[in-house]
Formats: structure tokens, C-alpha cells, sequence
DNA sequence: CACTATCACTTGCATAATGATAGTCACAGA
DNA sequence: TCTGTGACTATCATTATGCAAGTGATAGTG
């Protein structure tokens, strides 16, 4: 995307994906999460070429979601480590992990979510914190905020209107 | 990315990203939730160039996410419609709203999810559907499933092994 | 019947991003 | 001195993106 700015309608979507919009940026946070940290590991996990590599560290370091840090002076050497809005991605990342699960992965699953002590499997789903209920539709669905943009609001009725079967 | 095979170490994320790893896609499917069918509408919401949005278009319905469907025959005209499969990403984009809300959002929330009878604010977070336990580390963290290649089972050990604070 | 509008797109082209290959630099150890 | 590691830059070809303009089929209006 050329100008960001041109889908700059305040929606959250939009401008996370200007963050993590990018193949590599999520499959180096995936990495991050599995605990690399320096160049080299995320470029031999990735194979991605080292151009690429530093360009999308430096844009998640101008986001911050990686901290660069270094941690060793001698020969000067870095490591990439997830701030706290980074480490916030994660839900995302399950998320999108159940759903690819379910339905791009014919041969099974290769990594799953698992309770780290007893080991046994979860099953990732979308709740609503205070009541625990389900987030589904129609039971939830979009609605504009207090600092929705006046086109926000006007995009959250017309539809409705057009086709009542609206999602979301 | 041009060689996505080369990426394909069966991890469900990059297989996600397979198919909705651009801006544009996930922006149209975000829309598609909220009513939006036609060509025209996902251009006039979007703002972008109808050869671009053709190709989105085409690459969603490819894989499975949209159906194109004609919706009038005297006028050829056609509306694409989410799928099941298109349909369970909602997660995904709600878990995104959620992160963006979060962190992107100095002004304050522009849209979010709401109870669709009462109105009020749900706030997502992710659990798991037995237990309904929180989703977090260190509870949780990724494993490799029974359909890991030996890479995968090697990436979610050598890490934990040099780094004992590995974030799952 | 000419004229305009709507919808769903193509085509062509300039610009920008991506990705492969090769090279750099600072040190460390043998 | 020679090799190796870690973290990169530089150069350049290939691809993708995005703007502008055009197309074709039909429908409605004067």
C-alpha cells in the first residue's frame, strides 16, 4: 500500500495492518514468540534474505512491538525482544493459528496450543472478558465507538439497511 | 513473497497468510462482515483501484473465503458472499479489533464489538472452549502437533532449551 | 431514438516494494 | 595470519502496486 494514510478512516484493522500489514512482519513475531531474538535466528528460521530481514525488524522496532537492544559491547551484537504491545499480539496470532487449523491444514496439525503443564490441547475461541460469552454473531456484532468519524458511522447502518442479513 | 512454497513448513500461520497475508484482502473481508457484496461497495468503502480490487477479489474467491455469485442475469451482474470459511476468520479480525483498540487508538475506539441486544461493550479476549481459561503464556504456549514436520518439532525445542524465558 | 447512468470490470504504464547475490565490518579464537 | 560468527549494507533484477483511462452490457429518461 502506497499512501496509508488514504485508509486512515480511524479504523483499528486498518491501522494495525500498517504495523504487521506484512507477510514477514507476523512470521517474525510468530518467531519472536517462540523465543528468537537475533538476526540470525529469525533469517535461518525464515529464510529470509538479510535485506528484507532488516528492513521489516526496523519497521516492528519503529512500531514498537520488537525492542532492539544490544547485549554484547565488545563486538557490538543485538537481539530483537517483544515489548509489551507485541507480546499483545499474541491473541491474534492463536487466532489465526485455530483458524488456519481448520481449514489449511489437510494433513493435520503441526503446531497446536497446549496447556504448558499438563499438556493437553486447547481449543482457542473468541470470549467476551467480563461475561464469558461466545463473541459470535448475531448475538455481537461492529458497532461505531465514541470516536468514530462521521463516514465510520455512516458505514455501520447503511448496510444494515440494504440487507438485513448483514455479518458482523 | 514470491516463492510462498518456500515458506510452507506446514506452520497454519504462513499457510493463513497464504491467503489473506495483503492489506487489501483482509480489509475487504472486514467489510464483506459488515454488508458490503458488490464490487461497487468494497470500492467506494475502500478507495481502491478497481484493478486491484478485481484481484483480491480473485485470489479470495480462489481460495474459498468469498463466493461470486450472480445476482442478476439481464444485467450480468455479481456480488461475492462470505463463506463458511470466510466467515470463521471473524475471529481473527475481531481479535485484530481488539489489539488495534488497544494500542493504535490514541483518540479512542472508533468502531468495536458490541452486544447486538443490549448494546454494550464486549471486550475479546481468547480462551479455551472446554475450560475457559485464558488463553496467556506461561499457562499456554505452542506445540508441535501430530502433524509436525521434523522441522517444526526441532523449532519448538532448541529455543526453549537456550532461552528458558521463551515466550510461547 | 439519442443520451446518460450504473455496474463490473480491463488495459497500459509508472512507480515502489521485494528478493537474490555479494560484499562489509568488527571482533574472537586457533 | 587465517578462519569464523554475527549483523548487517549495497546493488540490481524481478514483481507487485496503484493511478488513469477505457470497455461493454443493459436500463432508464426525455
Amino acid at each position: 500500500m502506497r499512501h496509508k494514510s488514504l485508509n486512515d478512516t480511524g479504523c483499528p484493522i486498518a491501522r494495525s495492518l500498517e504495523h504487521v500489514g506484512e507477510w514477514w512482519s507476523i512470521l517474525i513475531l510468530r518467531d519472536a514468540f517462540t523465543g528468537a531474538s537475533r538476526f540470525d535466528d529469525f533469517q535461518t528460521n525464515l529464510g529470509i534474505a538479510p535485506n528484507m530481514l532488516t528492513r521489516r525488524l526496523k519497521t516492528l522496532v519503529e512500531s514498537g512491538l520488537l525492542e532492539k537492544r544490544r547485549y554484547s559491547d565488545k563486538p557490538a551484537r543485538y537481539e530483537y525482544v517483544l515489548t509489551n504491545k507485541g507480546r499483545e499480539f499474541r491473541p491474534v496470532l492463536w487466532a489465526l493459528i485455530a483458524w488456519g487449523n481448520e481449514h489449511f491444514a489437510p494433513e493435520g496439525e503441526s503446531i497446536m496450543v497446549i496447556d504448558a503443564v499438563t499438556g493437553e490441547r486447547a481449543e482457542p475461541v473468541l470470549v467476551d472478558r467480563r461475561t464469558g460469552r461466545l463473541l459470535q454473531a448475531p448475538e455481537f456484532r461492529i458497532a461505531a465507538g465514541p470516536a468514530a468519524s462521521e463516514r465510520m458511522r455512516r458505514r455501520h447502518a447503511p448496510f444494515n439497511e440494504r440487507k438485513p442479513g448483514a455479518q458482523s
